[in-house]
DNA sequence: GGAAGAACGCACGTTTTTGTAAGTATAATG
DNA sequence: CATTATACTTACAAAAACGTGCGTTCTTCC
């Protein structure tokens, strides 16, 4: 199979995780998770399993076709689980995985502080 | 003035600062911060002042014009603070301001969670 | 004395991202 | 029986982001 690595190799990308590094694997997790809309739905699944209508509902203005992509994303990251129940009238609901829960929770810790101390910041906003 | 508006409705929207609104500044203010290279500036910065050129070489993979477009950002965010030596080979440190080293941290607290539980997502980069 | 380095601004063309509209199957609702 | 709701997907197109190369203005280093 092509495309596998050596495990030490991988082992010492994986020890050396750095963002700062154009190739390491952790910059697509990151662009991922501070994509547009990535942050705002781990945030909103914080709240707990939910599906997409309700998703979408919550995170002010997002299209489906973007709620699906980035679904899709945090999914195959393994940070979001996807259960589709097999019913005729759609529903699927999504929840964060252990990895995900621990995940958001430093988004919210980046959220959290943003919205309490817009007040310092809004200069540029005024 | 133009584009004035009241101190309470001002005080309103400070209060209520939610990133799940689209129209709450916060998410402007989050968009800059998690754009491709706000996170990676943010975090070179924490290492202390530095120049221009050595911020490009420590973040792997921006271009000139990306860094100096997302120094301007976070300057106007006032995150980051700009300093111009008067001198004519230029000379530029840039420095976290106080709400942006506070904010600083927290990105810290998201990258380093990724790179070091990288592991438990990497099946995607497998 | 030619080359490199500093910190960008600017024009240009490409790449990526994002939105819109439309379509799908079917059950429940009025 | 027409509508609505669900969870998407696909095609198309507009918009935004991005990278590259060039120019600037001097000084320092071969």
């Amino acid at each position: 199979m092509m495309g596998s690595i050596g495990a030490e190799m991988q082992d010492e990308i994986l020890r050396k995780a750095d963002v700062m590094a154009e190739a390491c694997p952790s910059r697509q997790i990151l662009n991922h998770v501070t994509s547009r809309w990535g942050m705002l739905v781990l945030l909103a699944l914080l709240g707990g399993t939910q599906r997409f209508s309700a998703l979408k509902r919550r995170i002010g203005g997002v299209s489906e076709r973007m709620l699906a992509q980035t679904l899709q994303l945090l999914e195959a990251d393994g940070l979001v689980h996807r259960h589709a129940h097999d019913v005729v009238p759609p529903h699927v609901d999504y929840t964060l995985t252990a990895p995900g829960r621990e995940l958001a929770e430093k988004v919210v810790g980046l959220t959290g502080w943003i919205e309490a101390n817009l007040p310092r910041l809004t200069p540029a906003a005024a």
